[in-house]
DNA sequence: TAATTTATTGTTAAATTATTGATAAATAAA
DNA sequence: TTTATTTATCAATAATTTAACAATAAATTA
């Protein structure tokens, strides 16, 4: 690998390509471009880049289905894929996480985000690629290795038990969790406390990740909002 | 030594070239230079050096492929390939020692500094190449053979269980380890030790090779921090 | 249906508990 | 012995729980 970081970009709109070349470029990355899956896999054959930025949504092939493509060849285990997602890209079915990618942006992107974002994913060792351990659902991915939720752009550090709700929660969208349960899977069988601990949590959870991800359905418990 | 030492210098910039050859050959070392990979190569092919001083960061080929090409020729097998590196470059993203370097000196070099870290080097057995046995992350090393961590320039001795330790953290930047995993990984999974030996073992660490390496993630456990 | 009661959850701050940091001393190993 | 490792203690800090009361929705009653 030359010390310059290859960086293959991938996205059907030719204005944000020339935009995140020019960043990328003047942070002296070494840029491709492609404008659909299709064209991305023929040109990363010969480019061999560190690392693949992939829009979610493209005519041809899209990004998920070029993310499969990628991962299915052993050439590219080294390689980073980063998804390239608009907040509110209603179709994202399967996540990103589950096809491979290592990150993912939030459009619209701000460029010192961009960088700073790909610098910390290079910088991840290239020994665990693809041996990611992390629930999402849309944009908000909750990485059980580095213990964080990714919420967007923003990295958030959760303490322990809001963390683990929150995983628990998100492992099954809009399934509602009775409170016996979650007391059960969460404090264990033999913990008792008491009546309000759970809204507690759940509270600094709507408080850190936004309101109305989670909402109550009383008399049963709470549950992860898939919207 | 029976023969003098002929050390190939590769570097581009002009005048670190002629501090270093003029360092070295006060110290009685054959000195040939090369302003960037393609030409070291060249020159290697007559030179023969028994140990190749390689700038990372050089136009046309750079210090990593050009470590590539050098150990990939059986030819060099037994010549050592030491880089020069400067203590910020980001995109150092496969180390060295994964090239098959066998040790690195951390810009700005101090002439006394490279001339024992050279002896030493020479010093060592002619092991095997790329049958390296390190764990890095930048510029701190963990060198398994020689149960030395490498922290720049300076070597650290560490006792076994905090060498042990700081291996297991180093070995996945970012992960966090938990505390049980710590404790069945390098004490084993029948012996059974205090509540603080960690924390203590941790402290250690902190205190010599950095405080913000190590990072607590309360209730779980610690990781290296990947910065 | 509207008013009232009741059950459940939301909110907040304070209290409690758990976890880690730091240090020194004790034990084990070299 | 010296050095490494573990334990013990206590302080510092952060996480978690509780307690008190407000707000709200559901159920009941008028």
């Amino acid at each position: 690998m030359s010390h310059q970081i290859k960086i293959l970009l991938i996205d059907d709109e030719e204005d944000v390509l020339e935009f995140l070349q020019y960043v990328l470029e003047k942070e002296s990355f070494i840029v491709k471009i492609a404008k659909n899956g299709k064209d991305g896999l023929k040109k990363a054959e010969t480019f061999e880049p560190d690392l693949i930025l992939l829009d979610r949504m493209m005519p041809e092939m899209d990004g998920a289905e070029a993310c499969k493509a990628f991962r299915s060849n052993p050439k590219y285990d080294a390689t980073k894929i980063v998804f390239l997602t608009a907040r509110d890209e209603e179709s994202m079915q399967i996540e990103g996480f589950e096809l491979g990618a290592d990150d993912y942006i939030a459009k619209p992107i701000k460029s010192k985000l961009l960088v700073s974002k790909i610098k910390s994913i290079m910088r991840r060792s290239p020994k665990m690629a693809n041996q990611v351990n992390i629930v999402s659902y849309k944009h908000i991915a909750v990485d059980k290795d580095r213990y964080l939720v990714l919420n967007g752009n923003d990295e958030i550090v959760l303490p322990r038990k809001e963390f683990e709700l929150l995983s628990l929660l998100i492992s099954k969208p809009d399934h509602v969790f009775r409170r016996e349960d979650i007391l059960d899977q969460i404090w264990g069988k033999e913990v008792f406390v008491g009546d309000r601990t759970i809204d507690v949590h759940i509270r600094k959870l709507r408080e850190k990740i936004g309101d109305n991800y989670f909402s109550t359905v009383k008399g049963i418990g709470y549950k992860f909002v898939a919207f």
